[in-house]
This record gives structure tokens, sequence and C-alpha cells, in this order.
DNA sequence: CTTCTAAATGAAAATGATTATCATTATCAT
DNA sequence: ATGATAATGATAATCATTTTCATTTAGAAG
């Protein structure tokens, strides 16, 4: 648990208090496989924590996207997931089937973004590429069945 | 008003009815230069025909985005955008200033896949690329002022 | 042109996610 | 140990979207 211990450094540096449902929700973060829901994060929460509220979780979450510690991940009909952030410019890879979130880097698309630049005259300044798969268990598990 | 009449003929070739409401919104989604939030298209809506409903919006952009017609374009917040279909494969370019978007296409991904899918074992099966920036008439105003 | 029926509509309420309020609690610098 | 104030949690508010249901209407049939 030294991630716990890097967290709660960074959030102390910047001049906040280190609490009990703040542990709990950064604990569910770092030991989860996958991208959680607020919703999923306060029904872990309350597991550990039972007086824990969602509003709560909207906050922490807030915070620690602040602090660039989570990063949001986007879904079709609008409910964000939050994932402890990677260092760095990198993408998510999302599987369908169990949720599993992976990162990956070495996207090369400045080729792309001039092409489209030179035929649309826009200047292009961010980019928003997310990926959607199967992850290796599922594959198997599909496989077997 | 081509354009119009070809989405009735759609429309009526899947046993749809011609309402009024449905005109109206069609007609607005084809004569906007960006995309619209169904708020915006109800607002614009009740202009021509001040009966129209916000639920009937939300069940048109459904029964449009089924047959294919229009397309929805994410935002960071979670509320969504819809403006008409383009046919094939292709990406928007969303101005963060006045909202224009445009489309393109020929992103050639195929490479960046195939490297993904061998580092870490994922199948991609479908992907999600969107570029933000700044469209020409944009650029000139920020030049002047 | 009427008649008929299922599709479509709109008012109103329900839902689900997120945010705001505010009195109470608890962290942590002193 | 104490106090200032950051953080919490219960509650209510807000905002986008969906559901319900009684009423209207498009368009097929006669
Ligand atoms: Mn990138
Ligand atoms: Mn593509
Ligand atoms: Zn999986
Ligand atoms: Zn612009």
């Amino acid at each position: 648990m030294e991630q716990l211990q890097h967290w709660i450094e960074i959030l102390e540096e910047n001049g906040c208090r280190i609490t009990s449902p703040r542990r709990v929700i950064i604990e569910i973060l770092l030991n989860s496989p996958r991208a959680l829901e607020p919703t999923e994060i306060y029904d872990l929460g309350r597991e550990m924590n039972p007086g824990i509220g969602l509003v709560t979780v909207y906050r922490t979450l807030e915070k620690l996207e602040e602090l660039g510690l989570i990063q949001r991940i986007h879904q079709e009909d609008g409910c964000h997931m939050v994932m402890p952030a990677v260092e760095g410019h990198q993408h998510y890879l999302v599987c369908t089937a169990c949720g599993k979130t992976t990162v990956f880097r070495g996207d090369d698309l400045g080729a792309l973004f001039s092409r489209v630049e030179t035929n649309t005259g826009y200047q292009v300044n961010d980019h928003w590429l997310q990926l959607f798969g199967t992850c290796p268990d599922c594959k198997n598990d599909h496989k077997n069945g």
C-alpha cells in the first residue's frame, strides 16, 4: 500500500485533511481492476465504512481528479467511470464484456492531425481516443463457456 | 430541401408516420451548422411549432438514430449532442469556441490497433476518436478581436 | 370523403446522476 | 487540550432522460 501513502502525501501537500472516507475511497480505487462508477465506489465504501455518504464520494473524486490522481472514462450513455490516472499521455482500452480497463501509449496521430488540419482549416488542439474490445480473460471465457 | 424529402422517405419506408413535430425536428437538424443538444432542438422547434414537446424531441431523435440518420457527439460532461450522420466510417472534429462540427475520414489506425493488441492481449473491436480544435472562423475572430 | 386503428403526441410524474445547502463533526496546526 | 475551519452527511434541488397514460392524428381501408 505504498501507493495509498503516496496519494495521502499529495493530499496533505495540497492542504487537504486525511479522513476516514477519503482513505476508504482511495483504497477502493487503487484495488479495483477496472474503472468504477461513483455509485459503485459508494456501495463498496459502505461495506468498509457504513456511514459514508454518496456526496462525499463525489467530492472526493472531484478533489482527486483536480490533483491529477484519477481520470474519467467516458461511456456511451453519459455516466462516467473513474480510475487511477497514469503519468503522461495515454488512452484507455475498455473490455466491453467485464469492464476491465487498461491503458496504452504510443499512439502517433501527428500525421492524421496534419492531414485533418490541411483538409478542414481547423487547428487541432486536443484529441480523445478510446478503444473497446475483449480482454484476454473474456476471450477465454467465450471459448470455453 | 431534397435532404428533408430523403429522410421522410426513409421514415415512411420504415413504417413511420410523418407528423408535424417530426418535420420540424428534421428541418432543424438539417439546417444547423453545428451539433445540437435535445433542449436546443426543443427551443428552436417551439419557435416553429409552439405545441411541440420535449419528450417528442427525444423520441424522434431515438428513431432517427435507429435509422442511422443522425449520430451522437460526446461531450466532457455527459450531455449529448446530435447531428446528421455521414455515410461510412468517420469521426468528428469539434470547434471548442463555437461548437461548429465537421467530420473527417481517412484515419488509418490499423497499425496502432495491431500494436495495442500485441501489447495487451485484448482484441480491439471498436474505437472512438474525436478531435477538438478551433475552426477557421474562430481563428480569425481571435486574431482580430 | 368517412371510418377505423395503431402510431404518435404531450402533460405530468418518475427516475437516475450530479450538485447545492447547511448544521454537525472531526482534522490538525497551535 | 483548544479552536479555526475543512470535511462530512442528511436533505433537498437541479438537470437530463425515461415512463405512463389519456388524447390526438396519420394514413390505410372501405
Ligand atoms: Mn493520444
Ligand atoms: Mn476511426
Ligand atoms: Zn474482460
Ligand atoms: Zn468555431
